[in-house]
DNA sequence: GGGGGTGTCGAAAACGATTAAGTTCTTACA
DNA sequence: TGTAAGAACTTAATCGTTTTCGACACCCCC
């Protein structure tokens, strides 16, 4: 590896010369610098990322922190997505990505002191338990983080708006002439809650009861339990006229259902799910669902906590909230018409 | 952060005798050995991993390289999977995983200037342009790396049983019955030439002759193509009995197309997937298709790369063939009952 | 000509760890 | 008693950068 060293000795310069020429600092003169970075250059020099970050105390790198257990956190579409525009985001503004997670060989330690250990500039948090103490930890120390689809106290995070979200698509479902709305809800999560809430609040605007037994649990990225909602609301007395998924994947398990029951979509039942993934777009009848912007979602989750990280000055606590927006499908039949 | 020195101070020993102690090597006292090990839990210090990579020259840190235009890459649950069980398999090992791109703030490097910038002690290749030149340059470069489902020549790769698994589709579906199969397949890359030759292989194994209009091209991941493949067979004055297809999501373009015919799986069409997500397992009927063991793939591919970056002597280039299983759904219909 | 300013450059000390090569001190043995 | 071996510990160099102080040289101006 060609190092400042070498560089200097092929000059004639010494190390502090090469180092401030390279990096543009003021007091070389316009000459030398030229012809130092052209050697630079010629020789084939690159930075040592390592030594870069233990002189400066910073690493130019960002944690992010996935849940590993159930894998369901990188295979969910909606997260992969984020990642991924997480990744080119960071890495336009300099930064590398490196996953965190609890235990790295042989030594077991929590979130906090991996990021530490490895020197992490901030970590960005999706997809956790977030009442998890170890995720607590990590919040309340000194590395910035920003959290996704949750809120803490005093530091960063990114939204979906899982309130207009939920708005939308009881106004549109009502505006399509439906009163009888069920509503199939993941599992008990922050996200969950705002859904519910944003629902009955929808739905009250609107002067539409909500019978209880309406609103029927089932968990997030599941078919099985959405289709045992399913059934359960297909046996009601009084069916509703629409369902409403906890996502657009575990939409398939009632889809089961309803085919297996001989009723049709939108003609004997109208469903709508949630995300906007691409499997939404390719069924037929085509999902009419509410597409969180997954891509906003992860990019400005990146440059909210460089922000943070090279700004730590000026830094405020934000609540952003990304906007989605209504894909209207085939789902939901117009009972007006 | 509290550092060697602070522990030296505090147990009023040398930086050097603390490094030794934590270290385990021989020779500190046993007692004095515990005390400062004792010292430095109660003080919560942290090896600092930055100091550590550039003392030894190795981070204990390896990289991995996803495409990201598409963003394809992660969010096709084949890959995603074998991400995730590659990350979990690096850190069991003591491994952290560094996400590495073509350009990182204002430099612009390619794979290989990204590798060596970030001291990554290896790098796990996937999904990618593997005729890219800079592919390529990373991979014949001195940086250990290893290929997940193509194969470079003397360097480790590890490969889904494309072979094994297009055989044991034609001979499940020749078991079932059927004669006429029709083959839709990806893009041109490696894994689809295999899966090509393997099933011309096995045909002409079993004595089938298949009729050139039978093979149609689509893409990967995307059932659009999938879908108008389908339509096109479907309109041969001989229509196949069985439509194989490039993968369980192009699938459900074939579904559609089938759906909207008005024909019936499996009693008007057998169909035949591939990849084993578990979107097949929760479609009804439901689809017979080919797992890859993604999560046995990721797992070998970490495991392999830190072998190799651990013992560079003994090191040997490996082709690893990871098989995987059939899954035998409903929607294969057997004709000889 | 002396003082002050400015424009270039170098020496050396960090950053936090590892480790080769010493330095003690104890013990053992001829 | 002399010395060799070994145990336990320290000193100091090193990894590749960055950055703080100077050190010079040169110019300007009073």
């Amino acid at each position: 590896m060609v190092t400042l060293k070498d560089i200097s000795k092929e000059c004639g310069v010494s190390q502090a010369t090469v180092s401030k020429a390279l990096n543009g600092l003021p007091d070389i003169g316009e000459e030398t610098a030229n012809y130092i970075r052209s050697v630079a250059k010629r020789m084939g020099y690159l930075p040592n990322a390592t030594a870069r970050a233990l002189k400066l105390g910073s690493s130019h790198n960002i944690g992010i922190l996935f849940v590993d257990k159930t894998c369901s956190g990188l295979t969910h579409e909606y997260f992969a997505e984020i990642l991924n525009s997480l990744k080119v985001e960071a890495e336009r503004l300099g930064y590398d990505v490196t996953f965190i997670s609890k235990d790295i060989g042989k030594f077991s330690m929590d979130y906090y002191r991996h990021a530490k250990y490895r020197n992490c500039d901030g970590v960005v948090i999706a997809s956790v338990d977030f009442k998890d103490p170890d995720v607590v930890r990590l919040v309340e120390s000194e590395i910035p983080t920003v959290t996704l689809d949750y809120a803490f106290d005093s530091r960063t995070s990114v939204l979906s708006d899982n309130v207009g979200g939920m708005q939308e698509i009881v106004k549109h479902i009502y505006e399509k002439g439906h009163r009888r709305i069920a509503f199939i809800h993941g599992e008990d999560t922050s996200v969950t809650q705002k859904r519910l809430a944003s629902f009955f609040k929808a739905c009250a605007a609107f002067d539409m009861h909500v019978p209880e037994e309406y609103i029927r649990p089932a968990l997030y990225h599941d078919p099985r339990s959405s289709g045992l909602a399913t059934r359960e609301l297909l046996a009601l007395p009084e069916r509703p006229t629409c369902i409403l998924y906890p996502d657009d994947f575990s939409f398939v398990g009632g889809m089961n259902e309803l085919e297996q029951q001989g009723l049709s979509i939108p003609d004997d039942m109208s469903v709508v799910g949630y995300d906007g993934i691409l499997l939404s777009q390719v069924l037929r009848p085509k999902l009419t669902t509410f597409r969180q912007d997954a891509e906003t979602m992860g990019r400005k989750a990146a440059a909210l906590l460089i922000e943070q990280i090279e700004n730590p000055k000026s830094w405020l606590p934000q609540l952003v909230n990304v906007s989605g927006n209504l894909l209207e499908g085939d789902s939901v039949k117009d009972l007006k018409s």
